[in-house]
DNA sequence: CTGTTAGCGCCTTCAG
DNA sequence: CTGAAGGCGCTAACAG
């Protein structure tokens, strides 16, 4: 800018004026400043200066954690990353996908993101990238959970919602069982029955594996007999590989309460089960006649990505309601 | 970070060190500088200031220019945004989605956003979001086109690839069709027999266009009789409306090249030609028994990040082929 | 192992 | 309408 400024013949302030207040400028050293940058290839104030200078980026940061490896081959996260896209361009933010999803060092990366702000999508209570966005003391968004002092959270009512679904797909069920999301970061894939909600470290799984037992209870069905799959990714060819190690375990089951329209369209394909629902009401329900919880991903970035400029948030916890269709008897 | 200094007892470099080469420090004084930093609330360096320092930002931008809108709708730019995400997680850069897509102020935002690479979503030649982007002097990767000097380009020779499978869902046809992308910026949706394909702003469009006439010219078919429905997104529900249109005004059209599965779809849905291929052999297309020209946008994605971060550039024009499956007669 | 000096490029403040 | 001074927070280079 200052070499700018030297062969224009001004100061480097007038060329910032240019810049910033144009019309703080007369129009013949502006044409003279924007001719001479033109000439030397300037194109305008460095961001990173300028970032510096004001104190902040004008920028959203997005921290999908471990997730990221695989969020763009998760219609929800899309969804949910749509939202916020839309609430940035309206703004004129950027929105920053945040380096992590490989090991160690994503602590790290969060903190040295150049954003004013962060949203978090869903992760454990003891996710140390939680922790980082956390110490920046840049505020921080939590989409799903967990709940934590000094952020916002933005989220449905997920133990009322699966109470609600589960009801709807375990009525006349005589074996109930549950295809859930991972329990914890190491993602392991198992099945097993009457899987404690307490011992869950998603907050979002926790309360959906809650409402699904409440539900059992509720119809007077023991719990530590349901069984549980557990599925490593959002993803139908897994669910439905795990949904048939689940059968082989009990062949009885005659209904299946999934976490996902993902994970149900598995269990619809294991062939087993006679009533299955699934989580989302995303396309692929509405195509199979599936019974899922409807909520809007997007509006929920969108509510998440306005909370992390200071927007007053809208309560989300009802933001939901249970679509019924013929995979639960109609 | 000189205030730590100083409640530590030590120069601001020590807390430099401390950060940035902890090897370097003693473990008495980093104990001391973390100690005060936990108690001071200090969460490690600015990272614009760092930037500055630096004169890099460790982040990549893409640009989808008035295509943001709606990119995340698009499974195709879903996947080239999930390639680019995958390298830059692996390399520890950021990925910036630079806010454009409202209007004017879009060169702006991309000149100013704190990037150290552009890449840009296939648009128009004269788009001036690609103009702001080449104007910086940072590197500049495009996607599909335009190709511009001091460029990289990334992607297939789409004119030969629609030639090839022209040449397979026109065979035995009487009467050719093509549901064609839009083809200016003004996004219009119209149906016209013989669109010159020279008059396409977007050049993937516009080489897709040239090859579909390539392929009916080869088959002895006068190009300004094919009607060719042009829709304003990649959606299949439109599609089906053009095609409605089309059908309208050539009954007897009996084979249709579209430049997407989603568009193809749209063309099988209005219930008209025996013959229908698509673009992308996306899972819709399997689903639908869709003769498909098949690229891997996710590949072509990280080969622009790559490409961007400075690696050598492979050649994806040959990167593509054809699916023939029933929707072209087997 | 630690401190000093200098400046990355910009813009707010205050004078002309 | 334009300019001079100062500092945003950081770290490379070079002492000590």
């Amino acid at each position: 800018m200052s070499d700018v400024a030297r062969a224009a013949g001004v100061s480097p302030m007038t060329v910032s004026y240019t810049y910033n207040r144009p019309e703080r400028v007369s129009a013949d050293s502006r044409d003279k400043v924007l001719r001479t940058a033109a000439e030397l290839g300037y194109a305008g104030p460095d961001p990173s200066a300028r970032s510096l200078r004001y104190g902040a980026t004008r920028t959203l940061g997005v921290v999908l954690g471990e997730h990221l490896t695989y969020a763009f081959d998760d219609p929800q996260a899309v969804r949910f990353l749509a939202g916020v896209a839309e609430v940035c361009a309206e703004r004129g933010y950027g929105l920053l996908i945040v380096p992590t999803g490989t090991g160690d060092e994503d602590p790290e990366r969060v903190v040295s993101a150049a954003v004013d702000a962060y949203i978090v999508w869903t992760t454990t209570d003891d996710d140390p990238v939680l922790a980082a966005a956390c110490s920046t003391r840049r505020p921080v968004v939590v989409h799903g959970g967990p709940e934590r002092e000094g952020t916002t959270l933005v989220g449905i009512d997920n133990r009322g919602a699966a109470r609600a679904v589960g009801a709807e797909v375990f009525a006349t069920a005589r074996r109930p069982a549950v295809l859930s999301f991972p329990v914890d970061r190491r993602r392991d894939t198992f099945v097993r029955p009457g899987v404690d909600p307490d011992t869950v470290a998603y907050p979002v799984t926790r309360d959906r594996l809650a409402g699904y037992r409440d539900a059992a209870l509720d119809l007077g069905v023991d719990w530590s007999e349901v069984p549980v799959g557990v599925c490593r990714t959002n993803d139908a060819a897994e669910a439905r590989a795990v949904m048939g190690r689940l059968l082989a375990a009990a062949p009885d089951v005659d209904a299946v309460a999934a976490m996902s329209d993902q994970l149900a369209l598995g269990a619809l394909r294991a062939g087993g089960p006679v009533r299955v629902s699934g989580w989302d009401d995303a396309d692929v329900a509405r195509e199979h006649g599936l019974t899922s919880v409807a909520q809007s991903l997007r509006e929920q970035g969108a509510a998440c990505a306005a909370a992390a400029l200071g927007d007053p948030v809208a309560d989300h916890r009802d933001a939901w309601r249970v679509v019924r269709r013929a995979s639960t008897g109609g």
